[in-house]
DNA sequence: GAAATACTCTTTGTATACAATTTGTATAGG
DNA sequence: CCTATACAAATTGTATACAAAGAGTATTTC
């Protein structure tokens, strides 16, 4: 149908925005990306203004979108808010969360850890994406959520190479990061929402230590070149 | 301009839908609306997908938009969360604001008084929305500012009353509100932000007694009709 | 008389053509 | 050689016509 085509289109501009695959601050053609989607240009201005809304795009008047940008600043002001939002969220959701809301849930971490397991970086950081926004459904708190959707682009964009584990050393904190949403699963359940809280916290830590390696990673070896090469050099 | 027109219609729905002239659940017919802004389909459905993105409507699948309703649960929520979007937004303004957003934050607040003394409730309650959006931009703080817009929505709804003073004591309370503005902007621009977070909370106070009186208003006399009229009564 | 179905009318969604704005480029002048 | 201006190309914004979906109504059938 054509309405299946404008929302695959959506999707998939959001998942290739997620994932980097359209790095932050791209332009976004209308033309091509209409032709590409197989829909007009109409609907597909649509779907910007939607992705928009969303924080995945901004766009401005007379020069198009372009995929928001992650400066400096932003990444600050990231780590300073990122426990309250998540924290506050965890506490709520395990206040209000419903039946149905806890299977969906446990539905997506069930997909989360096999691909993880399976090695596939992309989806298994788009399938942490759904874990916390689905948490942040179960709080039930639109305002919250707000802020916590806009925080979440910019984490699983920062987070594709936590999962793209380098060494055993990371590999293991991946597999940390499934239990960790386990338990936090079995918190909400039980709406217990200081432990909740509590395995929240540890969950960021988690995943801010390997955030700030991604963003000042270790510096280039200082010999470029080694000992025993160097007396080829010029 | 064209543009000129667009931006007329999507700021002028903006503040109707605020000042609850399109009350929360009304449905909004494109045809009619674009041919009132003088405008084509195209672009108005492109300002009702804005609108979308900032929570003032609802866009339904081949069944158009309606206006954000405010149910009971949306309320309990909201006065749940405002002291702690408020708060975090004020200590970051007061932290990282620029002279440039002080100055014009002033400018807002003269505004904003001048409308109130005039006793121009819609546009003291617009103006009001301004001056604590444009604090909210003052936190640079986009994570935050994405729930306080959310919350702005709302509130700006149902403090519709608070600005249309029915007594000596009501107007007051909003003589009392544009003061503690004064004292905001003091504490913001000295970059006070422990200050800031305080008066941010006698605000709060102020406006949340109001806000309960006017969801749960005193309820109607007992006795409908005055005793000396009652024997005309079947 | 009630229920189901077909039909019409209203409203939303999409494509395409056209207008306006911006950006890049070439040429003329200093 | 640099700058400014005019022109050309590309891209975004808008209008209109048409297609599709939904809602309401009338008619038919049991």
């Amino acid at each position: 149908m054509a309405t299946n085509k404008k929302t695959h289109c959506a999707a998939d501009l959001r998942a290739r925005i997620l994932s980097q695959d359209i790095a932050p601050g791209s332009d976004l053609d209308e033309a091509s990306l209409a032709e590409e989607y197989g829909i007009s240009r109409t609907p597909l201005r649509e779907v910007l203004h939607r992705l928009a809304g969303g924080g995945f795009v901004r766009l401005e008047e007379n020069r198009g979108a372009k995929v928001e940008s992650m400066d400096f600043s932003t990444l600050r002001v990231f780590f300073q808010t990122a426990p309250l939002i998540y924290c506050s969220i965890a506490r709520q959701a395990a206040e209000n969360r419903t039946g149905a809301q806890v299977g969906a849930l446990k539905a997506i971490q069930a997909r989360f850890a096999k691909a993880a397991r399976a090695g596939d970086a992309t989806e298994t950081a788009l399938l942490n994406h759904s874990f916390h926004e689905q948490i942040g459904e179960m709080a039930q708190n639109p305002y919250l959520l707000a802020g916590l959707r806009r925080m979440l682009v910019d984490h699983t964009r920062l987070s594709q190479t936590f999962f793209r584990p380098q060494s055993e050393e990371d590999a293991g904190r991946v597999r940390q990061a499934i239990d960790q949403h386990e338990a936090m699963i079995s918190a909400i359940e039980a709406q217990e929402s200081p432990l909740a809280i509590d395995l929240t916290l540890q969950h960021w830590d988690l995943s801010r230590d390997q955030l700030e390696k991604y963003v000042r990673p270790d510096p280039l070896p200082l010999d470029v070149v080694p000992m025993k090469d160097r007396r080829h050099a010029v």
